[in-house]
DNA sequence: GAGCGTTGTGACCGACCGGTCATATGACCG
DNA sequence: CGGTCATATGACCGGTCGGTCACAACGCTC
């Protein structure tokens, strides 16, 4: 967590580091990831990083709680409020999380690299979190949707909730190639244009349908 | 690849040094891979692993494809000839590939991590042939199960062999979780006793089934 | 044995890492 | 002005890395 002197700073200075600490977390993993290079990037001296925070596995830490609050936060917000149906409701988490990323590449990317952390000891707690946070959330959604009536009742749950967790978080690789853009780029020269939301609504329901109809053609009833 | 004083080396070397060198990649993921490491197990000096391929790059892709080869051979070698339908054989090329994971924990683990390799400059390449070369496999699988109309002729054959491929990838992870079966134990400490091929197979109707008839509860037609 | 090509060796190189700490800076107070 | 305290700094530390190279050891033919 930061400390008190990383509160302290001038507003300026402090969106400066932590903007120039997303940069650098979005594209590398923890371990490559260089303090030196953050600090210089931030026009700092390397001492003061220590000042901000316990350490390396401590900024990481704060970076990804900001991130997924950011993110959980603006799906949240999007979401209406009353509940559809299961399907409706899980293409628009999808839909606003896909939204999320594509106009706030940096903690996206941060967010994507933490799932995929190679798990090393500083890293693993929090990967393990994020993933369970994500998964707490979609199971809800399963089981709602079951007792809704919306999915049948002898869904394998686990599996559904592993299936559907996978396949979003992997959502990201298919859209970049899919729509040949490139996130790696959005994070270092900012911006490029996102995809249209009628393309990415067009995934969506294939993604949607697959799910909801499975895959084999059916002999006519 | 490999120089032709690799080649000449007596077996038993050359096996100790290979040994040594999967071990090492899979448990660690590129960067962290230690060429150093890898010497002082295989017993040889660091210089030697210079006389035996050109560099770290160059190891890492021989042994990728040392791997893969021997992964894909298996599968192959334990298909059937004859073609059964699209999610019969697609259940069956998951369940060998599972098979060749508890029993090879290494080339499997080696596998993994060039699946996920964080995308540096030196093991871009190796990923994303590894990744076509699995998508194509399961292309050709969809196809024909189009062809033969066991597939829905409407599907968006571009997301089915994203969905397929990300949920066979990942399956290992849904497997040593719900199984409690650590891949990484298993090659730091050999073995372990795999899970058994019915509780595997389980998992494998519950996959199938969801991709075969989807999520929805139809209403009776 | 001498001569020679192949193979083996590990000290060494430059680079970079995360983290520390003695010291400098500067803002506030009496 | 002196004193005090929070903050800033960057040279420095021990460590590890991939890679090199001068040299030693071996195996073969003559």
């Amino acid at each position: 967590m930061p400390t008190a002197t990383f509160l302290h700073l001038p507003a300026e200075k402090r969106e400066r580091f932590t903007t120039a600490a997303l940069d650098e977390f979005a594209v590398h993993d923890y371990r490559t990831a260089s303090v030196s290079r953050i600090a210089r990037a931030a026009g700092i001296a390397k001492g003061s990083v220590y000042q901000y925070f316990d350490g390396k596995q401590d900024l990481y830490l704060h970076l990804v709680t900001l991130a997924a609050e950011r993110k959980f936060g603006f799906i949240d917000g999007s979401l209406p409020a009353d509940a559809s149906g299961f399907f409706t409701r899980f293409r628009l988490t999808v839909f606003h999380g896909a939204r999320f990323d594509f106009t706030h590449p940096k903690l996206a990317g941060l967010l994507y690299n933490a799932t995929y952390e190679p798990t090393g000891p500083e890293t693993r707690a929090v990967s393990a979190q994020l993933k369970a946070a994500s998964q707490r959330y979609i199971r809800g959604l399963v089981d709602a949707g079951i007792r809704a009536g919306d999915l049948r009742a002898d869904l394998d749950v686990d599996f559904a909730v592993f299936a559907l967790y996978q396949l979003s978080v992997s959502l990201r690789d298919y859209m970049s190639e899919r729509f040949d853009f490139s996130f790696a780029d959005a994070v270092r020269h900012g911006g490029g244009s996102p995809v249209p939301e009628d393309d990415l609504m067009a995934v969506l329901d294939a993604f949607v349908d697959v799910l909801e109809r499975g895959m084999a053609l059916r002999s006519a009833a």
